[in-house]
Parts: structure tokens; C-alpha cells; sequence
DNA sequence: AGCACGCCGACT
DNA sequence: GTCGGCGTGCTC
């Protein structure tokens, strides 16, 4: 093949690809997959050899000025798999290969390094994919070491995606108990110019495991027998930074290019998960928990709410039983600090951060208030900021609060705290009141009783998700539980409950998929939020509707365009954000079509503009 | 993205 | 006059 003239792309959103004559003396060096050195717009930039052709209908080519690679660092299949990123993702080929590379090769650094010409042709997988619905870690763990055993058997290799970087290390001990093969964490971003030789070993076939976070979706492993995502639903995948790629979609992205298998876990599945494993008729596990705690439900409606207390009288009771029998009992509360509303007994201000659209919380243990969303944190004002009246109410009460109201009813127990602030939990602790920070201790965390105080609040969230992680975490926390799982609520037929009491994991998905089969929502369309955010709040509410109203006029067939909206946290570090959000049936027609409007509205504004999909 | 070019308001 | 704000267009 002749390689007169080499098409290149860059790490920017714009298409290309870009004509660039190639030099008699790199005619040697330069390959598909190499990166180059080349002049770009009178500058000059790091760019990615994507092809060759004879001939440009551009008269005047600038050259290339230097291949950096001594041998391509990116391979055909890396290629073909971020065409299918880009498309997935509406970003542009460029962007992706960004994305799959370590940050080091965005740069002009040189590799010297030669991969093996010809790597032994194992045969691919079965391309299988597999939902392992765990209630029992320790089946599970054998589930998925049989698994990895007769991927490494076959010579191939094996990628486990944890939500967490923390749980990493521990994960890897586990590992390598069963396994004696090398296995790498990959746990921080390869930035530096020894991360690039550990990952060019784990693209040479140096570890045959590799288990890491969100980004290691993109390790260089060849013959990928296996991708594990554990805990697939964890909203910790998710993440704000451009592309917005959640690591359990592109894992089935690898699958197809790759054949690999990819295996699922969780103790309970996403709706969307679970909407597909139907649909295509994966490969299903369920590995049903030792023992069910029984699960007990206190209806609040009968409780005088001005009277109310966060522990009903039955709730009451079995503390004291606890207390008698000795054992261990976890109050569930899910709001950090002393209370997270401040507000003036007089004229009803409301203490707020100075950057976001979010009312400060005061957390008691530090005397201090803080913004949840930016982290600012200032001293509890003496006076109201407004009128100067003299008394401030804490309302809406978090687990200090609850706190102080247990260690008045029961000053014999020992009580502890666990959130975010504070992750201490002594062995002689017998009464834990604790947020969703606890969930986070995936193995040991266990208690004789277990009690979800206000479960109403997980419901009652704008967020279209919040039954399916309400029921996610009643499934989690009757894990925890020994005994008994209480649940306080006022919502005493709630499907999240009804289905929890019998572990109804197939009613439960069939009644959440019919809502939102309904409601036109996820799984069953695509839904792309375009998001606009800048200083001026006028500017950018105009932006936006701007925005919905020229996107109304160009629409595509199968595309539809919902209102134009401030988001549910208005503003965030002295930024106003406005959502244009739209609904397809299909995630690359409606991609395609957000890009290419976009192109033509974006430059105009001095607002950054940024895609989440499905958020 | 990043940069030049070109079009209008206000100011030494 | 001209400095500089920002909307527009282009990059092989």
C-alpha cells in the first residue's frame, strides 16, 4: 500500500479526517494507528494516522513533520472500536482516540518501543454476555473465579471494573488467592512518563488481570477474553467530564468489536440492565442470599406528624430490645450533618450558598456550615443576614440531630455516626446511625436489625431513577441485616416495599419497566441532556430556550425535544445551568442529529456547552 | 478547541 | 480616528 499522503485526525470536536503529505524518509515509519506531528491550523499539534490515499482534492498539503511512534500505538481494532465510541458518544474520532489513549501520548512524547509483530491468534470468545445477580458475595466470587479461570486457561485476559478506586486494593487480594497470575491495579490516570512504559507492558500482554475504575475500561489488553463489571448500577460510573461515557456501555461496546464476554454484577440490577438481559436474552444468575432478613414495616400515617419523632413507638421498642439483648441495630438516616435547612424564625430567610442554588447544611461536630455541591463552608451566622432577627431555626434534621435524640432516649448505648466525615466505627458500637456512606463497606457491615428511617425521602426524589435505587438500597440494607429490616414509611403500598418483602426481583423490574415504559423514559428511549451553563443567568435562560427553539425547527424524524429547563440545581459555583433535553428511540440518530445542530448554534455563545447522555 | 478576521461602540 | 469587545469561519 502506498502511503503518499496520510489522513489524520485530531483530539479536538471537529471530524476531519486531515490530508498531510507523507516524506520519502518516514515512508518507513509511519503506519495506520501512528501518531504524528504535524502543523494544524498554523500550529502545531499531536494528531492520529487513520488512513492512507494517492490523491487530495486539496491542492496545497503541509507536510508531515515527525511520526512519533516506532511502532503504531494505536492497532486496527483500537481504531474500529473508537469509530464505534464516537458514533455512541457523539464526539468526534479524535476525541475518542483521546479518550482510549493514556494522557502521555496526547503530548509529544516519543515511543520507541516495537510491539511483538505477531501475537499468537487465540480465538476469540463467545462474545457472552452474562447478568450475575448476586445476593451472596462468596457464590458470586467463585461464580466469576470459574469464570476468569477458563479465560486465562485459553490464554486470554480478563478486565474487572469496580466503581470505586478504594475498593481496588482489596479486590486485587481476593484475586490473587485464587489466581497466580500477574495482575495490575489500575487506579490513577496515566499521566506521567512511567505510567507509559506500565502501559505499554499491559499492552505487550505483561497482566493478564486488570482490575480498576471507571477508566480502565480502555486498557490496552489484547485478546480480552472477559470484562467483570462489579456492581454495574453503582452511580458512581456515571461522571461528569466530555465524552460522558459510562464504562458498563462501553463494555458492551468492546464486546461487540472484540467478542469478548462481558459479566454483570450486582444485588440489584438497574432497570436498564435488566430491560436488556431480557431483551437479548443474556445469560442469567441469581445467587440467592443465606439467610432473608424478615422485613417489618411501621406505617407513620398513623403518627401525628407535629408530634412526630424520627423513631416511631415500635421502632422504640426494639432499640430497648436491642439494647437488652445486646446486640447491634443500624439506624438508617440519609441526610448528613445537624440539619440542612437554617432559617430565620422572623422573616423566613433561608441560609444559602453563595455560589450554588442550594441551602447550606450545618454540621454540628465541626461548628460549621457547608454547600453539599461546592464544598464552601462558613460559621453559622449569630443574626439573620436579612432582617438581623435574632433567632435562627435548624429544620429539616441529618444524623447529628438524630443523634442527640437517641442519646437523650437511650444514654445507656453506645452511639456512633457513620457518613462521609466520619468513617470510625468502633467494634463496641450498638447503636450506628449511619447515611448512605455505610453501603460503601461492601464486606462485614452487618447488624441484628436494620431500620430505614425515612424511606419517603429516597421515593419521593425528582430523579426518574429514584424507585429503582430506592428499592437498590432497601435490597442492600436488608442484606446488612441479620434479623430485620424495619422500614418507617407513609407509603405502606409502595411497589419498591411490596416487592422488597418477598424479594420479588421480577415484579419489581416488570412494574418499575411498565413506569417507564409510560412515562417514554429509559430503557426505552434515549435521553440526551444538552447543558448550558455560564454567569449570566439571563444570557443563558435565553441561550436555552434559544437553543429548544432552533432545535424544534430542524428536527430529525424520531427526535423530540422537551421544554427547555433550569436545572435541578440552578446554579453551581457561580454558574447558572440551563438543560435542553431530547428523546429518541435511537442513541445515534439522536447523536448525530444534536451534532450536527449544535455546530451550526454553539459558536455563538460564550457559554459552555457540554452532552450528557442518558443522565 | 483555538485562532484570525471583521464589524461596531466609546475613549486616550 | 483606533482600541478592543465578540460573532463568524476555518483548520488538510
Amino acid at each position: 500500500m502506498s502511503k503518499k499522503i496520510a489522513q489524520v485526525v485530531f483530539g479536538l470536536p471537529i471530524e476531519g479526517p486531515f490530508d498531510y503529505s507523507v516524506d520519502s524518509n518516514f515512508q518507513e515509519s509511519i503506519a495506520i494507528g501512528s501518531r504524528v506531528f504535524v502543523s494544524f491550523n498554523r500550529r502545531n499539534a499531536v494528531g492520529y494516522v487513520v488512513d492512507f490515499r494517492d490523491k487530495s482534492p486539496f491542492a496545497r498539503l503541509n507536510p508531515v513533520i515527525d511520526v512519533l511512534d516506532k511502532s503504531p500505538v494505536l492497532s486496527q481494532a483500537d481504531l474500529v472500536f473508537a469509530r464505534s465510541f464516537s458514533s455512541f458518544y457523539g464526539c468526534s474520532l479524535g476525541e475518542a482516540l483521546e479518550t482510549i489513549l493514556p494522557a502521555v501520548l496526547r503530548k509529544k512524547n516519543r515511543v520507541d518501543f516495537v510491539f511483538p509483530e505477531n501475537l499468537p491468534n487465540i480465538a476469540a470468545a463467545e462474545g457472552k454476555v452474562t447478568l450475575a445477580h448476586s445476593l451472596n458475595r462468596k457464590e458470586c466470587f467463585n461464580f466469576l473465579s470459574e469464570q476468569i479461570k477458563a479465560v486465562l486457561e485459553n490464554k486470554q485476559n480478563v478486565l474487572v471494573l469496580l466503581p470505586e478506586k478504594i475498593l481496588i486494593k482489596s479486590y486485587s487480594k481476593e484475586i490473587s488467592k485464587v489466581f497466580d497470575a500477574p495482575v495490575y491495579c489500575w487506579g490513577s490516570p496515566f499521566t506521567s512518563k512511567k505510567d507509559l512504559d506500565i502501559w505499554l507492558e499491559i499492552k505487550s500482554g505483561k497482566y493478564p488481570i486488570i482490575i480498576g475504575s471507571r477508566s480502565s475500561i480502555f486498557a490496552p489488553l489484547r485478546n480480552l477474553g472477559l470484562i467483570v463489571v462489579e456492581d454495574e448500577g453503582n452511580p458512581a460510573y456515571f461522571q461528569d467530564q466530555t465524552p460522558n461515557y459510562n464504562p458498563r456501555e462501553v463494555a458492551l461496546l468492546r464486546q461487540e468489536n472484540e467478542k469478548c464476554n462481558v459479566t454483570f454484577v450486582s444485588s440489584s440490577p438497574s432497570a436498564e440492565t435488566w430491560y436488556k438481559k431480557e431483551k437479548y436474552d443474556w445469560e442469567y444468575k441469581y445467587f440467592p442470599a443465606e439467610n432473608q432478613a424478615q422485613v417489618q414495616l411501621v406505617d407513620l400515617s398513623n403518627y401525628n406528624p407535629g408530634k412526630m419523632s424520627y423513631l416511631s413507638y415500635p421502632l422504640q421498642s426494639q432499640i430497648k430490645k436491642v439494647l437488652d439483648e445486646h446486640k447491634k441495630i443500624i439506624l438508617f438516616f440519609n441526610r448528613r450533618g445537624f440539619s440542612s435547612l437554617t432559617q430565620c424564625d422572623k422573616c423566613g430567610f433561608k441560609i444559602k450558598c453563595e455560589r450554588c442554588s442550594v441551602n447550606l447544611t450545618f454540621i454540628y461536630s465541626k461548628k460549621k456550615m457547608f454547600c453539599r455541591r461546592c464544598g464552601f463552608s462558613c460559621d453559622l451566622p449569630k443574626i439573620c443576614p436579612k432582617c438581623e432577627g435574632a433567632y435562627l431555626k435548624s429544620s429539616i434534621a441529618g444524623i447529628e440531630k438524630l443523634e442527640s435524640e437517641v442519646t437523650r432516649l437511650y444514654p445507656q448505648a453506645k452511639i456512633f455516626c457513620y457518613d462521609k466525615e466520619n468513617k470510625a466505627l468502633p467494634e463496641e458500637a450498638n447503636v450506628i446511625i449511619a447515611t448512605q456512606a455505610i453501603l460503601e463497606i461492601k464486606d462485614g457491615m452487618k447488624a441484628d436489625i436494620v431500620a430505614v428511617l425515612n424511606f419517603d425521602a429516597e421515593v419521593n426524589k425528582t430523579d426518574f431513577r429514584s424507585g429503582q435505587k430506592a428499592f437498590s438500597l432497601l435490597v442492600d440494607l436488608n442484606l446488612m441485616a441479620k434479623e430485620k429490616l424495619i422500614v418507617q414509611t407513609r407509603l405502606m403500598d409502595n411497589y419498591c416495599i411490596k416487592y422488597l418483602k418477598k424479594l420479588d426481583f421480577k415484579a419489581f423490574y416488570k412494574t418499575e419497566l411498565k413506569l417507564r415504559k409510560e412515562l417514554q423514559l429509559p430503557p426505552y428511549n434515549v435521553m440526551v441532556a444538552i447543558n448550558i451553563r455560564g454567569t449570566d443567568e439571563e444570557k443563558i435562560a435565553g441561550l436555552s430556550q434559544e437553543l429548544h427553539d432552533y432545535l424544534e425547527q430542524n428536527i430529525k424524524k424520531g427526535v423530540e425535544v422537551l421544554d427547555s429547563k433550569a436545572d435541578e440545581v440552578s446554579k453551581l459555583r457561580d454558574q447558572y445551568r440551563y438543560n435542553v433535553v431530547l428523546r429518541s428511540k435511537n442513541q445515534e440518530t439522536l447523536l448525530s442529529f444534536i451534532k450536527s445542530s449544535l455546530k451550526k448554534f454553539k459558536k455563538k455563545s460564550r457559554a459552555i456547552i457540554t452532552l450528557d447522555t442518558n443522565p
